[in-house]
DNA sequence: GTTAGCATGTAAGGAGTTACATGATTTT
DNA sequence: AAAATCATGTAACTCCTTACATGCTAAC
C-alpha cells in the first residue's frame, strides 16, 4: 500500500480517536524502510521511478509488529495508546489479548480509585460546582471503561475456553453483541 | 505561589487528565514572568536570592487570562482541552460558559456523527470484534459526554434566569459566584 | 483548460519529556 | 546521620505539526 492510501484506511478504521499527519506519515515510511521491516514493492523489470511508493511489510517487520504488539509496556496501558492497541488486537493470540486486557483493567481501576480520593477531597474543601462535576463525569468514565473491559474479558475467556474444548454445536456466537450499557440508544 | 507548590495544587485538581513536569513548569513560569503577566514576589526589604521562587498573577495577566478563558477556539473544543478549561469555569460569566458549553456539545455531536457513520461502514464490512467494540465504546462514551453537557447546560440556564429575578429569599451564598482572584481589583 | 483531489516530500519550529545536576530542609 | 522530600533549574532529545513546494491525474 502507498502512503496516502495507507492514511487514508487509517482514518477510518481509527479516526475516532487517531490520524496521522503526512509530515508524520512520510518520514516514518522512509524510517521503517531503513529498518527493514517494510520494503518498496517494485513490479518485476519495471526500475522507473514512479508516482506511487507502494511498500509491503516484511518478514521481519510482522515479528517486529508482533512483538510490539504483544510487549506488556506500562505506557501501553495508557487513554492515548492502549485504544489503538485494541484496534490490532486481531493479530494476537487469545491468552495474551487477555492479560492485556486484565492489566489495562488494574490499571483503570488505580485510576479510579485516585479519581475518588481526588473527588472526595474537593468535596471536603468545597470546591466549586465545575471541578466537581468534571471529577463526577471522570470518575462516571473510568466506571464505564471498567465495565466495558469486563465485557471484553468474559468474552476473551470464553473464546479460550471453547477453543480448548471445541464447540458442540453451532455457528460461533457473536462475542460483539454482548450487553453494553446503552444509556442511549444503540441500533443492532 | 512558587513552583514546585503550583505543580503540587494543579496535580489534585485536574491531576485526573493532566500533569505539569518540572522541566515544563520552570521555563514556563519564566516565559510568563518575561511577558509581564506574573511577578515574583519579594517581601519588602529583603532582596537577597531565596530559595523559593514566589510568584503572584499581575493585573495584565488576569486580563490575559481572562480573555484566553473566555476564547471561542476550535482547539479549545478539543477533548484535550476542553476538560482543562471548564475546570476554571467559575471565572466566567454565565453567559460565556453557557455558549461555550453550547460549542462543546455541537463538536461533540459531530464526532458523534462521525463515529456512528464509521461504525455503520465497519459493520457493513465486517470489521473484527475488536475494531467494532471499539467504535461502540466510543460511540457510548460521545452519548454520555452529551448527556453530561445537557446537564451543565441545563444548570447554567437556570443559573441565568435566576440571576435575571433574583432569588425570593435564603441565604443562598452561591458557590460558584464570580470570586476573583482577591490579589487584584474587585471587580462587578 | 482548469479545478479538485491524488501523491510525495522537506524545513522549521512548537511543545513537551527525560535525564541530569544541585542543594536545602524535614523527617526518621 | 541518613533518607525522603522540597525546590529549582538546564540540556538534549523526541515527536509531531504546520507550512511550504512540487507535480501528476481525473473530472467537469
Amino acid at each position: 500500500m502507498h502512503g496516502y492510501e495507507l492514511r487514508k484506511q487509517l482514518s477510518q478504521k481509527l479516526g475516532l480517536f487517531w490520524t496521522v499527519s503526512f509530515g508524520s506519515l512520510y518520514p516514518t515510511l522512509k524510517k521503517l524502510e531503513h529498518r527493514g521491516v517494510v520494503e518498496k514493492v517494485t513490479p518485476a523489470g519495471d526500475e522507473r521511478p514512479r508516482r506511487k511508493q507502494e511498500y509491503r511489510i516484511t518478514a521481519a517487520g510482522e515479528d517486529d509488529f508482533l512483538a510490539l504488539l504483544g510487549e506488556f509496556d506500562a505506557s501501553a496501558l495508557e487513554e492515548e495508546k492502549f485504544p489503538l492497541r485494541l484496534a490490532f488486537f486481531r493479530y494476537l493470540k487469545p491468552e495474551i489479548r487477555l492479560r492485556l486486557l486484565e492489566r489495562r483493567r488494574a490499571y483503570l481501576e488505580d485510576r479510579l480509585a485516585q479519581g475518588e480520593r481526588a473527588l472526595q477531597r474537593a468535596l471536603r474543601l468545597r470546591a466549586d460546582t465545575y471541578t466537581v462535576a468534571l471529577m463526577r463525569h471522570g470518575v462516571n468514565g473510568f466506571n464505564s471503561d471498567i465495565a466495558w473491559l469486563d465485557d471484553l474479558i468474559a468474552t476473551e475467556r470464553l473464546r479460550i475456553s471453547e477453543e480448548r474444548e471445541p464447540p458442540d454445536a453451532d455457528d460461533a456466537p457473536d462475542p460483539t453483541s454482548t450487553s453494553f450499557f446503552n444509556t442511549h440508544r444503540t441500533q443492532s
